[in-house]
RNA sequence: GGGCGCGUAGCUCAGUGGUAGAGCACACCCUUCACACGGGUGGGGUCGCAAGUUCAAUCCUUGCCGCGCCCA
């Protein structure tokens, strides 16, 4: 039963059909119950985001990956979820609260989270719509959330586990903190920005009035706070005021602090002396360490606001507590510059911290946080990518991974936020802590009518999405799935997200099932704007996916993102691509109308049927050579290449060739054939252009299945040597006709007579067989096999055979002329070039033999091309 | 400062140690019975610069210039 198509393709029309189809009947994941796995998870998307252009081509890649392995048979599953995204998410309710002139403090902990709850149920559901209208096709049945009830109990044993292996701990140091979230973050979520700033040099009086040390900084307010006076060990200026224990007698405080010598001060630098604040800057902390003080005895002089409040000595004039750190800073320069005691301001670029969700200026604080010992689990995967358990494609990310891996710092896992999973750990009275997985457990381990309090912080986000590969799959349970799925075969993230997820998820899949959590990781890069520019919504150049799918259709986004995904690049919007593979899906649509008003359908096998003529042998082995091509750039996550070859073969080999070719003796062989490279081309396509295939799959014929659970072509069909060269010398000569026309201001529809008085035995079986295809493509209404007559002719070539068209009284002869020396100078210049490279002896000696042979046929071809040409042109007087 | 990547046709990008490719754009022609979101033909590149290796370099090596990203 064969569908009415209309002229023009309308994307929108079918989009939303065939998904809902496909996942109301469990297309996405057909039971394959012998078959072998193939299996990816998703980056799963923050909850309550929407679709950005990032994910659209992270996602398509994936999808591309996971229906070309369906369609090869495998049990292919892509796990699907999204990620409670603490922080982002948490900020996002507040600033929906604050709409209503509510704060999160003025709630309970439990209804903030209820709030939560509730936004998440009312948006979560965006982004996997958006999805789907991107025609992923994930495994929805299983869809997961990272704070599920089962995903909730992986993330409380893997902390409980690691606790107990020593590889969690609770430890005071500086943390990044920050001042509008109010919580740590990890030093991945820090990022540095270079903004204008100060370098102040202030004079520190020395304590016995004996005179000043000069220090300089660029942030002066932390003088409050200052514990010592570094300089470095070896500085002479300074080797007698540490020798005779010299001390400082601070401006402002008044507090005395010890002039220590260490090798972190750098005598290049200034004055050779720099101010030690342990308790707010993270080189000062290790300076402090080793001048002896212990972190709980470092001054500490902000809250979690970042205001000013007074230190542990009282020191601080009262009239700076409560000051926030901006406005102190002004105030302690001017109480400085009253005193005579500053020196010089310098401008300055600093290197700033910046939390990259909140967007202020981070600050190094003193707090008991979580660290997860990030160095030791970091070996095993290292080890994994060394040895290529784990292949990082493209390669060159592999040098990133390792240095990151290398250096790796403790990991800050907890959060003061009450949107997350909850850190499993209880402290007593004493401040005694009791990790278990329930409070129960707890409970036991603290004895007898103990009273506890848990703790109040949750975790990073990214320890829960680290377990992403195997919690989904049902872990810590020895589930089915798990057995089958894990480790998964390829995980696909943008390079943005290695250190925070990738790696993450290699660390806690080593070392909870002792694998690797993926056997391939690809990275892809960023989508930029049309300039270049990294899209932002400040920056107003944010493109919408789905306005592009709107406008041009989900199938030509996908081909677009497909066809500019060349390893290692990043992804430059160009609108007029999309454009493009909108006019190529159109292409298809009207070559699919084309074989159905000429009786050409589905076929009814799969194996290419069987074929006598030479167009019909020629398609069957370009079909088989475009799969193989195709099977090998989707081997090698090529998928430039992999969209490239389809759209080669389609447009130019397909629609251009094959289907002029056939036109007017469409025989049952034809139909047969034609039918059958048809279907080659939807299930190739099906990957790249989901909805457009299955539309047309349906539309030419009934279907014992659904294109989606189809069979992948086998390259085994043959390519045929002389089918192959006998269809290329139409081809060459069509478009050697068209050309010479062209040039010579000949009607391109006008019927010419050609001879041809010494075929070749190519030309010979053309001829002889396809009077009607060269008719109809060459426009030649009859080859004579003899001499032609004498007069005004132009000349043209089809492999090594030179056809004379007589247009006597029709043509200009000079242009005619004039064409033809032109191509006798390329060839010519050709022709001497390759000359020259044969008479140089070392290229002859040197070489190797296949290019000197190849030079040596060249030559020749060129030289013979000359001699006809010459011919040509005698002949014209 | 360290690391990585990029610089090829007007634009966006592939590519190869042996005569440079695609899409779009451009020019000319074509309302040929699938398609003007089309068909045909064509113009256009000292493959960033310089040196080296090689019989041969756009491709390998080094340096330089320009652009971008990551880390410190």
């Amino acid at each position: 039963m064969s569908t009415h198509l209309d002229k023009t393709f309308d994307p929108a029309a079918i989009e939303a059909r065939w998904y809902s189809h496909w996942e109301e009947n469990g297309l996405f994941r057909p039971s394959r119950p012998g078959a072998a796995p193939f299996t990816i998870v998703n980056p799963p998307p923050n909850v309550t985001g929407s679709l950005h252009i990032g994910h659209a081509l992270d996602n398509t890649l994936q999808d591309i990956v996971v229906r070309y392995e369906r369609l090869r048979g495998k049990d292919a599953l892509w796990v699907v979820g999204t990620d409670h995204a603490g922080i982002a998410t948490q900020m996002v309710v507040e600033r929906n609260l604050a709409t209503q002139g509510v704060k999160r403090t003025d709630m309970s902990r439990e209804a903030f989270v209820d709030h939560v709850w509730e936004w998440k149920e009312q948006s979560g559901g965006t982004i996997t719509g958006q999805l789907r209208r991107l025609g992923c096709s994930m495994d929805w049945s299983r869809e997961q959330f990272t704070m599920d009830p089962h995903f909730t109990r992986a993330v409380v044993k893997v902390f409980v586990d690691l606790y107990n292996q020593g590889l969690i701990y609770r430890d005071k140091r500086l943390v990044n903190w920050d001042p509008k979230l109010k919580t740590a973050i990890s030093d991945l979520e820090v990022e540095t920005r270079e903004v204008q700033g100060h370098f102040w040099h202030l004079k520190y009086p020395l304590s016995d009035g004996s005179g000043d040390v000069m220090v300089a900084t660029t942030r002066p307010e932390t003088m409050l706070a200052d514990m010592a006076v570094a300089v470095h060990p070896s500085d002479e200026r300074y080797a007698a005021l540490v020798a005779r224990g010299a001390k400082v007698r601070l401006p402002i405080t008044g507090r005395e602090i010890p002039i220590v010598a260490d090798e972190h001060a750098d005598p290049e630098l200034g004055s050779g002396a720099v101010k030690i604040t342990p308790g707010h800057d993270f080189n000062d902390f290790e300076v402090g360490k080793r001048a002896g003080f212990a972190p709980a005895e470092m001054l500490n002089m902000l809250d979690a606001e970042a205001r000013v409040v007074q230190t542990a000595d009282g020191l601080i004039p009262d009239e700076l507590v409560g000051l926030d750190r901006f406005e102190v800073r002004k105030r302690v320069v001017a109480l400085l510059e009253d005193a005579g005691l500053l020196e010089q301001v310098e401008d300055r670029v600093i290197q700033t911290p910046y939390g990259d969700r909140g967007g202020v200026v981070i600050e190094p604080w003193l707090t008991d946080q979580w660290y997860v010992d990030a160095h030791k689990l970091a070996q095993a995967p290292m080890q994994a990518v060394r040895d290529g358990r784990i292949e990082i494609v493209p390669k060159s990310w592999e040098k990133t991974f390792f240095n990151w891996m290398e250096n790796i710092q403790p990991w800050c896992v907890s959060r003061q936020l009450w949107w997350g999973h909850r850190i499993p750990a209880w402290y007593g009275p004493d401040g005694e802590v009791y990790v278990a997985e329930t409070e129960e457990e707890a409970r036991a381990l603290a004895g007898e009518g103990v009273t506890l309090s848990r703790d109040p912080d949750v975790l990073d986000t990214w320890f829960s999405s680290a377990l992403w590969p195997f919690a989904t799959l049902g872990w810590p349970d020895d589930a089915p799935l798990l057995k089958k799925h894990y480790p998964n075969d390829l995980l696909i993230s943008g390079f943005d997200i290695l250190f925070f997820w990738d790696a993450r998820m290699a660390m806690q899949g080593m070392h909870f099932l002792g694998e690797a959590p993926w056997k391939r990781l690809y990275l892809h890069g960023l989508v930029r704007a049309a300039d270049g520019a990294k899209m932002s919504k400040s920056k107003g150049n944010v493109v919408d996916p789905l306005g592009l799918i709107d406008q041009y259709g989900a199938d030509a986004l996908r081909f677009f993102m497909a066809a500019m995904e060349s390893q290692g690049r990043d992804v430059k919007m160009d609108e007029s691509r999309v454009e493009g593979y909108r006019n190529f899906a159109t292409k298809l649509w009207n070559a699919a109308r084309f074989c159905q008003a000429n009786g050409i359908g589905a076929s009814d096998t799969i194996a290419a049927p069987k074929a006598t003529t030479a167009v019909n042998t020629w398609i069957v082995g370009e079909v088989a050579q475009t799969v193989a091509a195709l099977d090998k750039a989707m081997a090698d996550l090529r998928f430039d290449a992999a969209a490239n070859t389809v759209y080669h073969f389609v447009w130019a080999t397909f629609c251009d060739w094959y289907l002029e070719l056939i036109k007017g003796q469409i025989d049952d062989e034809t139909k047969a054939v034609a039918g059958w490279a048809l279907d080659q081309i939807l299930v190739m396509l099906h990957p790249f252009m989901p909805f457009i295939t299955e539309e047309l799959w349906h539309a030419l014929g009934t279907r014992p299945y659904d294109l989606i659970v189809a069979q992948w072509p086998q390259a085994e069909a043959q390519v045929d040597a002389q089918a192959k060269a006998e269809v290329e010398w139409l081809i060459a000569l069509t478009t050697s006709i068209r050309g010479a026309k062209n040039e010579l201001g000949i009607a391109p529809g006008a019927k010419l007579e050609a001879f041809l008085p010494e075929p070749s035995e190519l030309a010979r079986a053309m001829i002889g067989s396809n009077a009607a295809a060269i008719e109809r493509l060459a426009r030649l209404s009859q080859i004579q096999l003899s001499s032609a007559p004498a007069g005004a002719a132009m000349q043209v070539t089809a492999g090594r055979d030179t056809l004379i068209v007589p247009l006597e009284g029709v043509i200009d002869i000079g242009a005619e002329k004039a064409r033809l020396a032109k191509a006798k100078a390329a060839s010519e210049k050709e022709r001497d070039s390759l000359a020259k490279r044969l008479d140089n002896p070392a290229f002859v000696e040197k070489a190797k033999p296949e290019a000197v042979e190849k030079a040596r046929a060249d030559h020749a071809a060129h030289a013979a091309d000359v001699e006809r040409l010459d011919a040509a042109l005698a002949r014209l007087g």
